[in-house]
DNA sequence: AGTGCGATTGACT
DNA sequence: GTCAATCGCACTA
């Protein structure tokens, strides 16, 4: 390791630490509660792309909104997986979507990824993106999906371990997590599942859903 | 085989 | 504010 690595630790990529599976809750409700202020880590040829999530939308066992509510299909198949493994689809042919798995192996439930706080890379975020504004490069699933450049050759992939996409421990304190209705789905759309920074400027949604 | 519909985004009135 | 893009899956026949 040089010297530079010693005086700037944010450059080393073992300055992150991977979540450990055995302290991610059991609960999908409590694990994208938990998630808030974890960090996103994306390993790309060009270098690190990471971000610090700030919103997450919680789809538990027998949601009517959740992919997994008809059974297992070869798309949602990794939602199946044991907590702590990307399950990514494409939604409206359009863009890709990021969640975590949430329960125990063969229990069909995740937690969508939905908006990140930028922290490395963003210089290659904002060429994923094709835009310059650092508040969008990551606001909304679909946004940081292209940012990391997330698609379905990480789908079922191990996020509690190092490797092409994984999540570690945050290491600032996490501010006051607020809670509200999931955007975007018709059904079971009433249930408090989404969680979010209060107060962040990298949270989507409406305002009034960010109060 | 055909139809309808999304856990969205970006362009446009 | 409206709306099209574009693809996988559920559902019908």
């Amino acid at each position: 390791m040089g010297r530079e690595d010693l005086l700037k630790p944010e450059r080393r990529k073992s300055f992150h630490v991977p979540l450990s599976r055995r302290a991610l809750p059991l609960d999908t409700a409590s694990l994208a509660h938990y998630l808030i202020g974890t960090i996103l880590v994306r390993e790309l040829p060009e270098g690190i792309v990471s971000g610090t999530i700030v919103e997450t939308e919680a789809y538990i066992i027998g949601d009517a909104a959740g992919h997994a509510f008809r059974g297992m299909t070869k798309r949602n198949r990794s939602l199946f997986l044991e907590r702590g493994h990307a399950y990514v689809y494409l939604a409206y042919g359009t863009s890709f979507m990021l969640n975590v798995s949430s329960e125990v192996p063969g229990v069909g439930a995740g937690v969508l990824i939905r908006a990140l706080e930028p922290r490395e890379g963003i210089p290659i975020m904002r060429i994923n993106r094709g835009i310059e504004r650092l508040r969008d490069l990551a606001r909304g699933p679909g946004r940081l999906a292209a940012a990391l450049r997330i698609d379905a050759e990480l789908d079922g992939c191990d996020l509690c371990r190092r490797g092409p996409l994984w999540l570690a421990r945050g290491d600032r304190k996490v501010g006051e997590i607020g809670q509200s209705m999931r955007i975007g789905i018709s059904r079971d759309a009433d249930r408090l599942l989404r969680f979010y920074l209060r107060g962040s400027p990298y949270v989507s949604g409406l305002r009034s859903l960010n109060q």
